[in-house]
DNA sequence: TCCGTTTGGAACAATGATGTTTCAAACGGA
DNA sequence: TCCGTTTGAAACATCATTGTTCCAAACGGA
């Protein structure tokens, strides 16, 4: 009775993901493995809590290098439209990450965003001084528009409202245009 | 030794908004009252933390009746404006609500946010029929992106990065004109 | 003051998962 | 086949918290 496929962490992955509350022994269970050989890879809860962190920001970090976003030519929008495109499909991930209140105290977890982070806010900043995205609003704050969007997206997806196909550029139209009728009596 | 002030469900409020991993003997040390007591008015914890959440959304329900959506003849920019301005800073208590996972299964929770986005969702509606938002968007879409705004908002003050007095204003202008340059080449 | 009600303190049982240890069995290469 | 290594099964110690129970004490109105 192995697992389905994947590594212990992606094993693990999927079944926290599913049920955080999980048992070590279901988690093992669902692994195709023994509580003490879990235990021997992870001899802590909170280490194999953190190990299947790391793995998913290693998903989301790798989805970044993807997208590219260092090209300094680079338009801003094609780029914000394929990140768009990475991330949502990753919001599991994020989710986990978020709701773990026991990964809070993990800081590498944290740098680890705020790298990537840091790499957006470079483009905006770019975007910026092109004169394709505002310059009165913070490039921090675009990002964690950016940010609050993918959740916001994810979640609908969760929810059976939102085709995955349509969310990225449902985002990336809401986020650049804004929710304001062009039209309209401004 | 009583609690600072307010009620029992108010000090556990806080207490486990600090700490939502506390032991129910500190909650009890923090309101003045001893665990024998508590225990006999919320039997279990998950009867607290349902109370705490309870009230929580109490207060989210009266910010919006204070708001007052339901006016009919409402220009939506300000009733948006308003609605972001008491919404961002029930940011602990949302925050709470929607990470503690035990609060999942509680579908009356769930029931009562979905009511309030109804209210907004309607006054998005209003909105697009007068021609003031895109009627592009789905109004669900654009309730959601409202409030993955004020979670972004309510984060950033939380990280010391926004003022809490900008956080309304530059929301709404973010979410109505969008993060691209009215100037540059679109 | 008296008495019913509410509270606190303390000890207790139950729980349920975690982490540990041990030994036998399976595995795999030489 | 032999031997070192890895694994599984089972039993165990630990542990913190929760929820329960009981009695004495404080409280508060009549």
């Amino acid at each position: 009775m192995r697992g389905s496929s994947g590594t212990l962490v992606e094993i693990a992955t999927q079944t926290l993901l599913a049920n955080p509350a999980a048992a070590l022994a279901e988690v093992a269970a669902a692994a195709g493995v023994s509580r003490t050989t879990l235990h021997r890879l992870y001899p802590t809860r909170q280490e194999l809590l953190v190990a299947v962190a790391s793995e998913a920001v290693d998903r989301v970090e790798r989805a970044y290098a993807e997208v590219g976003l260092e090209a300094p030519g680079e338009e801003a929008e094609g780029a914000l439209r394929r990140l768009l495109a990475a991330l949502i499909p990753l919001g599991p991930q994020l989710e986990f990450i978020h709701r773990e209140r026991s990964l809070d105290a993990e800081l590498s977890l944290h740098t680890r965003f705020d790298s990537l982070d840091d790499l957006v806010i470079d483009l905006v900043k770019r975007g910026q001084r092109a004169g394709v995205l505002r310059a009165d609003l913070a490039a921090w704050w675009i990002v964690s528009s950016l940010n609050g969007a993918v959740y916001a997206a994810w979640e609908s997806i969760e929810l059976g409202r939102l085709a995955p196909n349509d969310a990225p550029g449902m985002v990336l139209s809401t986020l650049l245009d804004g929710i304001r009728s062009a039209a309209g009596g401004g």
